[in-house]
RNA sequence: GUCCCGUUCAUCUAGAGGCCUAGGAUAUCGCCCUUUCACGGCGAGUACAGGGGUUCGACUCCCCUACGGGACGCCA
């Protein structure tokens, strides 16, 4: 059996991180069984859906690399197939006419939950006879079995068991005639041949009832997966004000889309001790046997661990790709000034994203005004001025510009002067970072440049004679 | 309220009756490395929700309670 599995997102919103992990998890089942993948977008509720939001899902998609072999299918684009089908429930017994008024519905639910009883719509135009009430157009609603029980098999859960008698018959469709969810998913994914169905288990609870319209439509139903939803850092439920749960924003943030993937791939899923995941070794190893059943909070510091992970070891020139978008907001042109992909390899592993990466990146490319305070007050005194203009003059003699020549540089420096290395390392570092983290000394100012080194000094000189009292 | 699901360190998790005085990872803290900041190395603390069974033996199986979540829509 070729495995077939779908995303079915409603575009009501952003691509927000539990349903990328859920189309994660899909399109990695698919692939590791060398099946299909399929997007499905649904959008039936015409009041909420918008194109921003199909958009907004797609470029999520894409991002994260989870490619789809078939669609994305609109189940606005397939009216006329379900309205067949409801036709053909009406026409073997499975679904009524139902004239029952919002208010009449909703009065029955208050007596019900007043009675301590589960609401739901008893049925009373199931067997409705006589000519139906003028000027009501009715829903069309699902006749669910009385008796008897379904039992969920889920790939995750274990088997899970529901009275029938706990169910209640569902509107199939509204009474303009459009269908609702229930319907369209089921009819969806026995047309489209959908036999593994991963989702939230928000659904846990529609499962029996989607089970109960494919018995009646004579399909096989498909194998189900529910997977535990994912809570906020504080463990209380995503939303909107929980900061960055979309997608994107995630991309905005500076992260790399493959720690994305690897974080949310361990968020409910784990494969012994195993931390770190390329997306091969995730189609290989991943299994929804090895899903979690509890629910699982974001961990924020953890992604960021991961992203700096990816970020230390991808090839520079891949970082260079996804950091140009945050350097161009700083108004840095990587161009201009020392190769950019040396500049990552030196910086990289002081930064946990690339918005931190591109800001670290800033002194490279840009001259400063103004220098870290803590650091001016330890490194900038009287006595500095006399050891930069030492540097300054050796710099300016140097034959050639490189990291040997530096470092000897500075050593002769401390040694001519006899002082610790410290008394020259660190204003020389103030003066060409303004305070920013750097790494070796000699690598620095190799990438800094000459001339960029040469006029900073003058400038760091120039701010201790004006700012530091000498004493 | 009714039904369904869940509960191992702060967080993500390992654990399929003895391998567990519960392992890994992140975070935190300490030490080492270091002229900055990091990286890296080493180390520390912190968890089986509670109560009953079953068993020679329970984190693992069963029941109850508590807590958390979900569903109960002419939303998906």
């Amino acid at each position: 059996m070729t495995i077939r599995t779908r995303f079915a997102p409603s575009p009501t919103g952003y691509l927000h991180i539990g349903g990328a992990r859920t189309a994660l998890f899909s399109w990695l089942y698919a692939r590791k069984h060398g099946g299909q993948f399929i997007l499905r977008i649904e959008d039936t509720d015409l009041e909420r859906s918008t194109a921003e939001s199909v958009n907004a899902i797609l470029e999520g998609m894409t991002w994260l690399g989870l490619e789809y072999d078939e669609g994305p299918f609109y189940q606005t684009h397939r009216f006329d197939r379900y309205k067949e089908i409801i036709q053909q429930l009406l026409d073997t017994g499975h679904a009524y006419h139902c004239y029952c008024s919002k208010e009449e519905v909703d009065a029955m639910r208050e007596a019900q939950m007043a009675n301590k009883e589960k609401p739901r719509y008893d049925g009373r135009c199931r067997h409705r006879t006589g000519t139906p009430p003028a000027g009501v157009p009715p829903v069309v609603r699902f006749k669910n079995p009385l008796e008897g029980q379904v039992i969920v098999d889920d790939m995750v859960r274990g088997k899970v068991v529901f009275q029938n008698s706990e169910l209640d018959d569902l509107i199939i469709a509204r009474s303009d005639g459009t269908p609702t969810y229930n319907l369209t998913v089921v009819v969806d994914d026995m047309d489209m041949q959908i036999n593994h169905v991963i989702r939230g288990d928000d659904h846990l609870n529609n499962t029996p009832r989607q089970i109960n319209i494919l018995k009646a439509l004579g399909a096989e139903p498909p194998r189900y997966a529910h997977v535990p939803m994912i809570l906020g850092d504080d463990g209380k439920r995503l939303s909107k004000r929980h900061g960055a749960v979309s997608v994107i924003q995630y991309r905005e943030d500076g992260y790399l889309p493959e720690a994305v993937i690897n974080f949310l791939a361990r968020l409910g899923w784990s494969h012994g001790d195993q931390e770190i995941f390329t997306v091969d070794e995730l189609t290989q190893l991943f299994d929804v046997e090895d899903i979690n059943q509890s629910a699982s909070s974001m961990n924020t510091s953890k992604l960021q661990w991961l992203n700096q992970h990816y970020m230390k070891e991808s090839p520079p020139e891949r970082i260079a790709h996804h950091l140009s978008y945050f350097l161009g907001k700083l108004g840095i042109d990587p161009t201009d000034g020392p190769a950019l992909a040396e500049v990552i390899v030196a910086q990289r592993e002081r930064a946990k994203t690339l918005v931190d990466l591109a800001g670290s990146c800033q002194f490279y490319y840009h001259d400063f005004d103004s220098y870290d305070a803590k650091s001016a007050k330890k490194a900038f005194k009287p006595e500095a001025v006399n050891i930069l203009e030492q540097v300054k003059q050796g710099m300016a003699a140097l034959e050639a510009w490189n990291r040997e020549n530096l470092h000897q540089l500075i050593a002769d420096t401390v040694e001519t002067l006899e002082v610790g290395f410290g008394k020259v390392g660190m204003p020389l570092r103030l003066a060409v970072t303004g305070g920013a983290p750097s790494p070796d000394l000699d690598l620095t100012l190799y990438l800094v440049g000459k001339a960029a080194c040469l006029r900073r000094i003058d400038q760091a000189i120039a701010y201790i004679q004006q700012n530091v009292e000498n004493d």
